[in-house]
DNA sequence: TCACGTCAAGCAGAT
DNA sequence: ATCTGCTTGACGTGA
């Protein structure tokens, strides 16, 4: 079974799920302000998501504003106690996987241990949202080695080292995702014999940073790191954005590169949730969604 | 009401 | 040295 997911804004509804505010205007009442707007605002998408069956779909990390920054001493999980219950409801009965991706800055084998501190602070808050909504470990957090700093295999060690200080609680959510210039797939498949960690597969990453691999032939390695509990193999799809030097993102899914894409995996016995990236979100997803249909290849899971 | 300078955070590669 | 991309514009002051 084939599930299509997109990430964190939807771009039909009007309301934003993603609204905060600059760090010097903060406040308590302008934060309960943003997120309860952005609280209320993924119930709709979730209710849209499940009309339009899709059903996977990625959490804006800011959902809470500068919910990891010493400002912020808010205890946003009782206030809001409600309606994140209210929420974790729609995702169980909706069926809906969800999932987070912390941002650029979280950096998990820096060499500054300030960054390494703050980058843990923020995947407990990603932790905390995830578990305030009742989800299961198949929420996953979905990270990026991080950097190089001239010495990778160095780089990769301090990797192993921070994940094995991290709460098991959390260590249950997170995967990792190759990257388009540092990490391959294969330095992915390292880590994960290391220390078991699922990973995520981004098919446009992979075109711009292989081995010389078949996207496929890799694909049956990748999948082997996610154990039943992990939920299926997430891959992320996205288009031709960062090839073209014009700044051209494609606005909208290529259903002939999608149709390439998908040659490759559907050879492979097992169940994906592919998130696609791109810029018109929940449209390109109900576009994938039909074709799968076209092409015999979707299933709903509620009529299962 | 609107223009526009700037926005918590990291890193690498291009310019 | 500065800018850009990354999941991607949008906050909010000042006129």
């Amino acid at each position: 079974m084939i599930r299509i997911g997109y990430p964190c804004i939807n771009r039909t509804l009007k309301c934003r799920p993603d609204k905060t505010f600059r760090l010097s205007s903060f406040s308590k009442s302008l934060f309960i302000e943003k997120v309860e707007n952005n609280l209320k605002c993924l119930l709709e998408i979730l209710d849209f998501n499940f009309k339009n069956q899709i059903y996977f779909f990625r959490i804006s990390s800011d959902t809470i504003p500068f919910a990891s920054h010493p400002v912020n001493r808010i205890k946003w999980e009782l206030i809001f106690k409600d309606i994140l219950t209210e929420i974790g409801k729609k995702i169980k009965e909706y069926n809906i996987r969800v999932g987070m991706h912390p941002d650029q800055f979280v950096v998990l084998n820096s060499p500054d241990n300030e960054i390494v501190k703050r980058s843990i602070k923020e995947l407990l808050y990603h932790l905390k949202l995830l578990e305030s909504l009742d989800t299961k470990r198949d929420a996953k957090i979905q990270i990026h080695i991080g950097g190089a700093y001239g010495d990778k295999k160095s780089a990769i060690e301090r990797f192993i080292k921070n994940y094995n200080k991290l709460p098991s609680s959390l260590k249950e959510r997170l995967v990792i995702e190759n990257d388009e210039r540092l990490y391959t797939l294969k330095d992915c498949l390292y880590l994960s014999e290391r220390l078991g960690i699922p990973i995520v597969a981004d098919y446009f990453h992979y075109r711009l940073n292989n081995c010389g691999e078949r996207f496929g032939e890799i694909l049956r390695d990748v999948i082997k790191t996610w154990r039943p509990e992990d939920g299926p193999p997430i891959i992320d799809y996205s288009s031709q954005k960062g090839l073209t030097k014009l700044g051209r993102h494609t606005q909208r899914i290529n259903l002939k590169n999608f149709a390439i894409f998908l040659e490759e995996i559907i050879k492979i016995d097992s169940d994906f949730d592919i998130m696609l990236e791109i810029k018109d979100k929940e449209v390109s997803a109900i576009i994938a969604i039909n074709f799968l249909k076209r092409k015999g290849l979707w299933k709903d899971p509620v009529s299962i």
